[in-house]
DNA sequence: TCAAATTAAATTGTGTACAATATAATTTCA
DNA sequence: TGAAATTATATTGTACACAATTTAATTTGA
């Protein structure tokens, strides 16, 4: 890498174009379910485990209270969740996913093959990615 | 890849958090220079070569209109940049650098060091995140 | 035990992203 | 040549991101 303040030579700028560019390709099939990308990555934690706080939620994706709050309460007026205060904590809220919910998980299923197959990747190349990106990312993530 | 609808087997979310991470770590150095992630690219495009129209920028960066007409007013508010239509052809913005602009850069050569610094990554890290998301990259770009 | 510290969410404010639309200038071509 | 199509940028509206602050509940420790 010659001069390292050229645009083609940083290693962020195309790590961030291509996380934009991923999202892109994923939004057709989240524009069916009406869903936006963040969404979506509440809703996957949540069909994986229930309830979760928003603490929780926000630990799993590196996110505050501040994009959290308002995106649950989007996702609430949705129908397609729930957010109820611990009896225990009042400070906590819990979210929980409601029957429609619970409903659009099947719908959403087929989304990652959709998406593979959308953006022309290989294999080999996905999980090479993945492989250096997870990596990198247990080094960097805050703590 | 057993359940593909776990988070932590998406190819996206991991790219989609790394590349926020990589974006807080530049924070502090950019703070000094009052300047955010995506108006310091902006500012990288210029320092190689100038004037660039809208459209040029927005193709390098991979950016529209919507975004980079705000944020190049913010550029400009703060006396970095000017923008100019041309006389040739009056829908076309031309973005030029200001004194201030061009004397930023020798304030900004340091940072790229310093984030390699900061991140703890390997070079040979970043030299294999960097092969691979250039690859998909060109592989996904939007024409 | 009760004031101080801590914790969990919410709020506020700024700055992207991006779809959709609008506006104005230039090109094209019947 | 002049109406229709195209192009470049701007605007509008929605939804993140995230720093900083606020609020309310809980925990801690002199």
């Amino acid at each position: 890498m010659e001069n390292p303040l050229l645009l083609k030579n940083q290693i962020c700028f195309p790590l961030y174009a291509l996380s934009r560019e991923v999202i892109q390709h994923y939004r057709p099939f989240l524009d069916e379910l009406d869903l936006t990308y963040p969404q979506y990555l509440v809703l996957m934690i949540l069909w994986e485990s229930q309830p979760q706080t928003v603490n929780q939620l926000g630990e799993k994706l590196l996110l505050d209270s501040g994009t959290l709050t308002p995106l649950l309460k989007r996702l609430e007026a949705k129908g397609l969740l729930t957010r109820k205060r611990k009896a225990e904590d009042e400070r906590v809220v819990e979210i929980s996913l409601t029957e429609a919910g619970q409903a659009m998980r099947s719908r959403a299923e087929e989304i990652p093959a959709k998406l593979m197959d959308a953006m022309g990747f290989t294999v080999e190349e996905m999980v090479e990615l993945k492989q250096i990106v997870d990596k990198l990312l247990a080094k960097s993530s805050r703590s």
